[in-house]
DNA sequence: CAGTGGTCTAGACCACAGC
DNA sequence: CTGTGGTCTAGACCACTGC
């Protein structure tokens, strides 16, 4: 993973950034002069700027250079927040912040996708489906509740060891998956009952929902997951480009 | 705006896509072929696919091809909701769906940028901020409470009839603003007080809360907005790529 | 094996910003 | 005017896929 020259660059640009070397608002080198001091050519060089971009660290200036548009506020490493965006595991994301992460196993069976099922998931109509359903703890307080669909063509097997405990290392280490790409919608929901009961509520709430579908390298989409997080756990970051149009 | 031939494939390449002439988990024509297509290089038509699978609408699958991963379920253009997540107006927005926006400015005033104010929306110290606070409502139904800053030297004069009719345009033509980018944090929070108050809440409930930061052409950052919607309007898409770690 | 996408080079011309 | 980023070309080699 990451041999190419543009992801050295833009490792180490990052780094400079966060570092403050190149504090906010001013200018990374031109283009050329990174050409130079990386001996590459100016393609090379563009792409490690584009993902800087994309990521919203800087900003290119048609005829001015590249501008450092990160916040200098990083107020977010003190705090004990649960960031969901990541593309990681719950069990990473839970170390980053140094809480002990558990999962309770609650049902764990096989369906038959059905055409309501289809539209709702993505998963062609017929296949089987995996159901894993989880309470998701920190420190032994329950924040969430995910309830997957795993495509028992791609991901067989999951049995409650591996449901519990490493349902994304599973897929990734053992299935040679690769995860690439995910494609997500949050809102704002009354829990059903039977999430009231799963994470303790008593009184009239909303959780954050977060519906993924997962795709492998294969672009073949192998998992549907409804997370559903208690409000203080919930945090999503975004960076978003705004396009022309004709 | 999209005079570039890169775009010019972008565009057709997602409606072909979007029509269903490459229905889900088929392949575009290769890259080769695109080039012959569209009588261009072969980075052009990379362009034009980069963008498609920024927006998780394909997958490039090394060895293989570019395969569509979007779901053949249109089922949200049927429904009636607000999807916050494009970089456009309330205005816009609100039309897409058949609605009729209004707004209710109750606060209009300048502030000098303290540290602490500097911390939460990103401005420098001593700056002048113009604070814009409306209500959002649709169809006469109040929906949202938004908390714009802007710096005052990047938008001055904002009045009451911008304030409320066309935020968005005065920035973009009035200006000469270009909007490039936005850093987004969306969490979900009880309201406050206030924004009981404003809403008409009742009971207690909890908001949808979306942080912006928003910068110009020059990455000139020149608003810091907290926009708290009640639950049944938000909707946030996203898709998000795994980059593999050393 | 041939075809695919992933990476990279060494040029080129343009539009734009600042002097 | 020079220097910047934006676009584009015409090649090249590689790793990977499927046959």
């Amino acid at each position: 993973m990451g041999k190419a020259i543009y992801d050295g660059i833009y490792r180490e640009l990052r780094e400079r950034i966060v570092r403050g070397d190149y504090p906010p608002q001013s200018f990374l080198p031109s283009e050329t002069e990174l050409c130079s001091e990386y001996g590459c050519s100016r393609m090379t060089v563009r792409k490690a700027i584009s993902m800087l971009a994309n990521e919203g660290m800087v900003a290119s200036i048609k005829g001015r250079g590249v501008r450092v548009i990160r916040p200098k506020t990083d107020q977010n490493q003190a705090e004990k927040a649960f960031y969901v965006n990541e593309l990681t595991s719950f069990t990473e994301s839970a170390r980053a912040i140094g809480a002990k992460p558990s999962a309770r196993l609650f049902l764990l069976d096989h369906v038959v996708c059905s055409p309501e099922l289809s539209l709702q998931t993505g998963f062609a109509e017929g296949e089987d489906l995996t159901r894993v359903n989880l309470v998701r703890s920190l420190d032994g307080v329950a924040m969430a509740v995910d309830r997957h669909h795993f495509l028992t063509r791609i991901v067989p097997n999951i049995d409650e060891h591996v449901a519990t405990s490493s349902l994304f290392r599973y897929c990734e280490e053992n299935l040679g998956l690769n995860i690439t790409v995910s494609n997500r919608e949050v809102s704002v929901e009354p829990p059903t009952p039977e999430d009231k009961e799963l994470l303790g509520i008593t009184e009239p709430i909303y959780l954050a929902v977060m519906r993924s579908r997962t795709y492998d390298s294969d672009g073949e989409q192998f998992e549907y997951v409804v997370s559903k997080y208690l409000p203080n756990w919930f945090h999503f970051f975004d960076s978003a480009t705004r396009t022309p149009l004709p």
